[in-house]
DNA sequence: TCAAAAGTGTTCTTTGTACACCCATGA
DNA sequence: TCATGGGTGTACAAAGAACACTTTTGA
């Protein structure tokens, strides 16, 4: 049955903006483009949406493909729907966002995608409008991250608070003041220290920490305020 | 050319959930379908995408045809993709917020889509998964009002406070102590006073204020904050 | 003159921010 | 013993929240 006869029908891919964090740096896994248009060119991971799939679980598909992971936080970010985004046919792409701990993923044995870390301040050239993708990624997890807690997502299951520091100081390119955040998350009351120490980084050694995952899901969607002046920040 | 061989291509439709604020009541404005399926039922205005449109000239043509506005505020919410959301045939549809001055809309004459506001706690049944795009665009809309200031969108040029602090009660259901609010406004210094009053609801009359443009465009991404906890009130 | 809505201030509490020194340890 | 990074506290400023009375004026 066709009813919606005289439509145009196109194409629709997902693209996966896929953040990472490894302890130290804040990165982005791109991947070399294996077909032509733009062929060898660095590019988002994406895919075209499968016929019995919905978006998230075609995000899911993807991200798991390139990084072998699942279960990692991944939210849809923007639909891209400009004619010619891409050059050979109009392709509506729907981007998502994924927060990884990059020490979990593990590349693929007999990987077809050539995918690579790359600093995120040190990005090249991507394909089409994955330029414009990546900016308002950026832009909205620092948005986010300024009032919920999703930057816990980058990292391991236990981790420092200077980890966690570092993590802030890259997502809003400024240093921040350990007193006054360490203060703030422990009025959030979302943090467990273990007795255990990472010694790897210095000799005194820092404590380990995890999430209360309780406290975490309740507050999820609550303001909470890590960041001073958010307002000025996520320009 | 056509190098994406083996892909399917699904529809693509843009729908819009359109609020608008009377100076009483915040309502919703929907349409009855005019064809199958689900003729005659209550539902979102959409319409598929253009060939040579992106999707927010898409979103405001199909703003425009129903309400003859153009340039009100217009801002893509998500795209929703489940296979099955259109029993038809697979449809891709990618929703948009508006916000607009009732006052402003005219019924088009000879209007097809025999559009209707609704009190917004008082919708009917929507066809497919509208009511799921406007639970979320409710909830998208409490969200970004907590922190930027959109409900002016809903506003007049010229209003008055009571008419603001009743729009912000509607919006998160709850009573605001209009000192409170006041002063939050005052200090975010957008507001200009007018030496005219409305009379048409106080003997005593209410003072108009109008936005201040160029602190309204500079404040727009800074973190204000309107509303006491709103972390309990965006459910 | 009175009913109905508009407008206005104060106190207290909480949160934010700026700032500098001691601690623990392995090399 | 000393260099390195980890950890802690205080004082002041700003913002948030709770709270009730006076003003205006048309009917």
């Amino acid at each position: 049955m066709r009813l919606y006869t005289d439509q145009t029908r196109i194409l629709v891919a997902v693209d996966c903006i896929i953040f990472g964090y490894d302890g130290e740096n804040l990165k982005l896994l791109l991947i070399k483009r294996g077909f032509e248009p733009r062929k060898d060119e660095w590019s988002l991971m994406g895919g075209f949406i499968g016929g019995n799939e919905n978006l998230y679980e075609a995000a899911e598909r993807i991200l798991y493909q390139l990084t072998g992971l699942k279960e990692v936080y991944l939210e849809q970010l923007k639909a891209y729907g400009t004619p010619d985004r891409d050059p050979i046919e109009r392709t509506l792409s729907v981007a998502y966002c994924a927060l990884i701990d990059i020490n979990k993923y593990k590349m693929q044995i007999n990987d077809q995608y050539h995918p690579e870390w790359f600093l995120l301040n040190e990005l090249p050239r991507l394909i089409f409008d994955h330029d414009k993708m990546v900016d308002e990624a950026k832009r909205k997890i620092r948005y986010k991250a300024a009032i919920h807690p999703i930057l816990f997502e980058l990292l391991p299951k236990k981790f420092t608070i200077p980890q966690l520091q570092k993590l802030y100081e890259q997502v809003y390119g400024t240093t921040i003041d350990n007193r006054n955040l360490i203060r703030k998350i422990n009025s959030s009351k979302l943090l467990i220290r273990l007795d255990e120490k990472d010694k790897s980084s210095s000799k005194k050694g820092a404590f380990y920490f995890k999430l209360d995952e309780d406290k975490y899901e309740a507050n999820f969607q609550a303001f909470l305020n890590f960041i001073p002046n958010p307002g000025n920040l996520i320009g």
